[in-house]
RNA sequence: CGAGGUGUAGCGCAGUUUGGUAGCGCGCUUGGUUCGGGACCAAGAGGCCCCGGGUUCAAGUCCCGGCACCUCGACCA
């Protein structure tokens, strides 16, 4: 391909609407244009990319025996409506009519489409297990699409979905999975990190998520630095069962607090460090209140507290329900006299000494509050979001956090889907059982956002060769000399019939605007011909992630850049390193 | 959906307070001079000022109503 006649348009100054790294990039270095929020056209130099992810995932899904198929993105919703999540799924799902009226969805996943079929041809435990994926356009009407193609609206996933006999079998089908996920993230150059967590919509009990390391990541995480322990902060488990307070607190009396309400109010006004309140929140759990009290340091997970309790949806309480179970207005809620027949309790609670929290009347808090003592004792539970400094589960060491974008996700659904679609088979006693499942999701485009997050630099982009649209790129200094412009021509040449993926610059531009977008583009390898070398019978050839160029010999140069290329693309190879 | 903000040339923005000929920088076109890190000179092209109503002699600017986009909160590959 020539600069002169590629469709890259790079843009010298930043899109406003764009804030992250990869979003800025993407945009500025002709990947992708915006359509609409969260909806966007993928250019060529972006799609060669986006391709290449793709293929790695491909071999990797192919190399664990997955068998790849392609199915419709326009749904049928009857399905959806047997598994309950045509409701469930809720308004993400893009839902409309078509000409008849009759209901129509797009698919934001599809467990239901290829549950269905797999149902209808499969009957017998000998054609099992079944891996099948795809490589697909998905639709989920995000209440607010970010960051680019981080969080889209449509975007392209790789979903591939197991089929077993057995729980025996779906570990099986899911350490494949592990195994093809490990190397396909390490073959597009990703620094990712595997961690624990909550399944979500897709339903099931184990999951696991794979988290490119990046500041910018919606993500947040925690990790052992002794163990490989990691988990997503809303599922990691604390352990931590803090010895309750001897109650040799003064006895507990009440202070006016007029007009206090928050926690940092409250930390200002009785000089009460956060860690000696008792934070309490009143929640409605599938329309029942509940109470679920942390400490004022903490952040209650919704998550935990929903399965604390056993229910389908939690949402914070309206004002209505605060004032019937607190007898105050929002502010002023205390665990001292509460009115509500489920209150559970974190277990650190426990151990807040000579704690503050509100009285359940205006303007009044109580201080010196000892569990047991002066409110409860309530159901125990583990409530809140796991922060830096609290014990690894499997080896106690303290954790560490980190931030990551979630860039595949593994889930072991067990029999959600395969009963009630009737996913079943014959065993070899000839008796009807469902299927054992499992789906597994790669992020196709947000992959190719976390690579620039992870390979860029003020100038540009710094492409993995794994990934990168073309692998080495010719920078004509001047071509108006033709000195200059027939040995471009000749090494451009020579590097196509070398297999190489070759861009020539031979546009008519100042050097300056050439290297700007050679940097900016970020192609792996940057050959560079100009009067300076062609003197001494050389070239330059520079890494994009070097500052240093080197000169080699014009007739060695095809030769060199095949070796690097191919040298580059072993370097991420999990069987060569 | 809640809160805040922005819509003016391909991109980045000024102009809106106080209504009166549509502006700047970059990019684009043509000619010339240049050519190792975003050149210079000259001449050009390019606007439903987000949309619809209203007020006014006159609206980018004021009023009403929409829409789109961005940022902050709950969801997810």
């Amino acid at each position: 391909m020539r600069m002169s006649e590629i469709f890259a348009p790079t843009l010298r100054e930043v899109p406003a609407e764009a804030e992250i790294a990869s979003h800025k990039l993407m945009l500025r270095a002709a990947l992708m244009r915006k359509t609409m929020a969260g909806v966007y056209t993928y250019l060529p130099l972006g799609w060669r990319s986006i391709r290449k992810v793709e293929q790695i995932v491909r071999e990797e899904m192919d190399r664990q025996c997955g068998q790849e198929l392609f199915m419709p993105a326009l749904q049928n919703p009857e399905p959806w409506q047997r598994t309950g999540r045509y409701d469930d799924y809720g308004s993400e799902m893009f839902k409309f009519k078509d000409r008849g009226g009759r209901e129509v969805c797009l698919g934001p996943t599809h467990e239901e489409n290829i549950t269905t079929h797999v149902a209808d041809e499969v009957r017998s435990y000998r054609q099992l297990p079944k891996l099948l994926y795809q490589i697909q356009t998905k639709f989920r009407d995000e209440i607010r699409p970010r960051y680019g193609v981080m969080r889209g609206r449509e975007f392209i996933m790789k979903d591939l979905y197991s089929f077993d006999a057995d729980q025996k079998g779906l570990d099986k089908s899911f350490e494949r999975m592990y195994e093809a996920y490990c190397r396909a993230f390490t073959r597009m150059g990703l620094d990712f990190l595997i961690v624990e967590a909550d399944s979500g919509a897709i339903g099931g009990k184990v999951s696991k998520e794979y988290m490119a390391i990046a500041d910018i990541g919606e993500a947040d995480i925690v990790v052992c630095e002794k163990c490989s322990y990691g988990a997503n902060v809303e599922r990691a488990e604390i352990t931590a069962r803090p010895e309750a307070c001897p109650c040799d607190c003064p006895p507990k009396s009440k202070v006016e607090t007029p007009d206090v309400r928050t926690i940092e109010q409250l930390e200002k006004y009785l000089s009460v460090p956060a860690d000696r309140m008792i934070k309490t929140l009143v929640y409605l759990a599938d329309g029942e209140p509940v109470v679920a009290l942390i400490r004022g340091d903490r952040e209650l997970n919704e998550l935990k507290l929903r399965n604390a309790v056993g229910a389908k949806e939690v949402a914070l309480a309206d004002e209505e329900t605060i004032l019937k179970v607190t007898g105050a207005p929002v502010g002023f809620a205390g665990p001292v006299g509460i009115r509500c027949a489920k209150v559970l309790a974190d277990f650190e609670i426990p151990a807040v000494k000579c704690g503050v929290s509100g009285a359940n009347e205006k303007d009044v808090h109580y201080k010196d509050l000892c569990y047991g003592r002066d409110f409860g004792p309530f159901e125990l539970a583990d409530l809140r979001n796991a922060v830096a400094g609290d014990m690894c589960p499997e080896c106690s060491n303290p954790l560490i956090a980190k931030k990551g974008i979630e860039v595949g996700h593994l889930f072991k659904l067990g029999t959600k889907y395969s009963v009630p679609l009737g996913c079943t088979y014959l065993d070899d006693k000839g008796e009807s059982h469902p299927m054992v499942m499992g789906c597994y999701g790669i992020g196709i485009t947000r992959c190719v956002a976390a690579i620039i997050e992870q390979h860029s630099d003020e100038k540009g982009i710094i492409w993995p060769m794994s990934v990168a649209p073309y692998q080495c790129l010719v920078v004509v200094v001047n071509t108006t000399d033709e000195r200059q412009s027939r040995a471009g021509e000749v090494l451009y040449a020579q590097l196509k019939e070398a297999g190489v993926e070759v861009v020539l610059d031979d546009r008519d531009e100042r050097p300056g605007v050439k290297f700007n977008d050679a940097d900016l583009i970020g192609i792996p390898i940057r050959v560079t011909i100009g009067q300076k070398g062609l003197d001494k019978g050389c070239v330059e050839l520079k890494m994009r992630r070097d500052s240093q160029a080197v000169l080699i010999p014009v007739e060695d140069a095809a030769k060199q850049i095949r070796a690097i290329v191919g040298a580059e693309i072993e370097g991420l190879d999990p069987d060569k390193r």
